[in-house]
DNA sequence: TTGTAGGCGTTATCAT
DNA sequence: ATGATAACGCCTACAA
């Protein structure tokens, strides 16, 4: 009698109430609480009821690290990425995270910077960790570090696999058949003259992008110029200073494919900076659809990834491999040309357009 | 001796060794192998190397579920944003990333997307992770949600801070100097019917940059007007539907103060399908100094946060907070203005740039 | 210098 | 329908 009025009394300062404390208040065991909060039918409803609103008025929280340990399951998962800046990367994480959300999971982010000694750093954590999944979504991730990854022993899944074959489940963009589709728009356009400006980094992706370009050259029997090709690192500066190098040509291309939207940033300031205009002077194209695409003057054509649906479906795939299915595939996901006003059909003129006489070379 | 000649081999097949299965292997007690394993300097140094030896070829890793139950600390942190897609809230991400991998910790990011469902199932997550400490980087965060976050009893630090004084943790950019410097910037090249284009939502950046406008004015002895004022949600589409109201006014502004880089964007957007011409006929600016503030065109004049330094700031003070300290206060970081070409001189003529005659009003 | 015992907060397996 | 007991993997006393 007087032990339960001592005991009764739910205690709102307690911080962290743990199983027992509310085993406690409800005068029951503690396995018998556990079972009302996960709505175990075997406890009587009225009991049930009243354990769980004990648990909630004392604010009860159950410990996910302590299920983990007797479960084995963490309801984690880890993604990386080269670096979060990247709106690539932030586009498929929100997919990610938001469909890991609706099934209970929450999600580690590292952030590589492609840097081999944060890599290891990251495997270390992961791994003690628990995690019960991963995604990589990061292309520029080193080729040692994948393998470190799959010796913990759970379910990987890559988007845009920098290692086709490698790995059995991931979810990819058409790179050559996004590529094909714009160098034939440009093609259709009436343009001869078309550059690319690729990744020197060798990624997977600016290899089948090439591939694409020169597969729609070839189509329409356009010879390929090895001079027209230049190398940037994916990003708008260094595509800015690629494209100055493409202006210096004698005779001038009147399109640029650019391996993806930064690229091409950097290739429409390059662009203005020498006085010509987009497209009337050179047509220009992107690849991934980032949100400034819209926004560019003129706004890009470009190539569509629906980043945030394949961070979606890779969630959706690490699901599944989590659940116990044992092959998932790899998911090849449609690209969609998108046309916007960064193109148009090359100078009637046969003449090259060149800027005000004399301003290039002397 | 027989049962050492069966417990020595190292057993490489061994998936997740756990502690006691290295002490088997190394024919020692579990408390040894822990010992050896966080280098305390009782166990003899022949022992101790002996077992890290094992260890590491038994591929053990330390689990740090174990381990955050024991002690109560799990070396995890979360960050909450609006959304991961923001590139202010990927740089921002990043600096906080790279300090808590440098200080061994994990992090969670979580997305709200302004769902109040969201934020709830955020929290309870957060709770039962029984994460270390918290930082929140979005402004659009509900209010009632972050008492709830408070509730968990663990430290937080905000960024940008929605609600000035009500949490005491924060790293702040110095809104209300920076704009007014952006402001003064404009003024100080001869502008006197100005623009501003907000965020309807309300957030206390918005007010304190909308302060900083008008103090500009104040000082300069420019009568405010009311019908400058637009308001878009702090993205670009919204942005230009705002700016293209400002450009039906039948006097327009000579320049355009923008909320932030996102609004500008959508405003120089705007003003080319007007046909006029940025900064000729109107000057625009921006606020954040995004990665692509400097490839708009023109490149965009803004007011610089120091995005992932305030990162690295927020998860400094949240280090502190976890070590014990019980105040961090409030770190204010300075905006940098930085002028490129969206900012000149307007017309000399009295007469207000209009497109070709007729276009807007018939 | 090393081994033994106990407990962190859960859930699972037995009893009752 | 509920309670007692054990176990998950680790670390920290205390004992030897």
């Amino acid at each position: 009698m007087q032990t339960d009025m001592e005991s009764n009394k739910p205690d709102s300062t307690m911080l962290r109430p743990s199983i027992k404390d509310i085993a406690r208040l409800a005068n029951v065991s503690h396995p018998t609480v556990s079972r009302a909060l996960l709505n175990n039918p075997l406890v009587s409803k009225k009991t049930g009821e009243r354990i769980r609103r004990i648990a909630k008025e004392a604010g009860y929280r159950p410990s996910a690290v302590a299920r983990g340990l007797l479960t084995r399951r963490t309801q984690t998962i880890g993604v990386v990425v080269t670096t979060v800046a990247d709106p690539f990367a932030g586009a498929v994480f929100s997919g990610i995270e938001q469909t890991a959300g609706d099934h209970g999971y929450s999600v580690f982010l590292a952030d590589s910077n492609a840097d081999p000694d944060r890599e290891r750093k990251i495997v270390q954590a992961f791994a003690e960790r628990r995690l019960d999944g991963i995604i990589v979504t990061s292309s520029r991730v080193g080729a040692l570090y994948l393998p470190l990854l799959a010796e913990m022993g759970v379910p990987i899944v890559l988007v845009n696999n920098q290692f086709p074959g490698a790995f059995a489940h991931a979810v990819m963009i058409g790179n050559v058949e996004g590529s094909r589709a714009v160098a034939k728009h440009l093609i259709a356009l009436g343009h001869q003259r078309i550059a690319y400006i690729g990744d020197q980094s060798g990624f997977q992706s600016d290899t089948e992008r090439f591939a694409g370009y020169r597969a729609a050259l070839k189509a329409a029997q356009i010879p390929f110029r090895e001079e027209l090709v230049c190398h940037g690192d994916g990003k708008a500066e260094a595509a800015t200073l690629a494209m100055s190098r493409l202006l210096q040509l004698h005779e001038l291309p009147t399109a640029v494919c650019c391996y993806n939207d930064m690229t091409a940033l950097g290739a429409l300031h390059a662009v203005h900076s020498h006085g010509l205009r987009v497209p009337d002077d050179v047509s220009v194209t992107g690849f991934d659809d980032l949100f400034f695409a819209s926004y560019t003057q003129p706004p890009l054509t470009t190539v569509r990834q629906p980043m945030y649906r394949m961070g979606q479906l890779a969630m959706d795939s690490l699901l599944s491999l989590m659940s116990g299915k044992k092959m998932v595939g790899t998911i090849r996901v449609a690209p969609e040309l998108v046309v916007r006003k960064s193109t148009a059909s090359p100078r009637k003129s046969g003449a090259p357009a060149k800027p005000a006489a004399g301003s290039n070379r002397r």
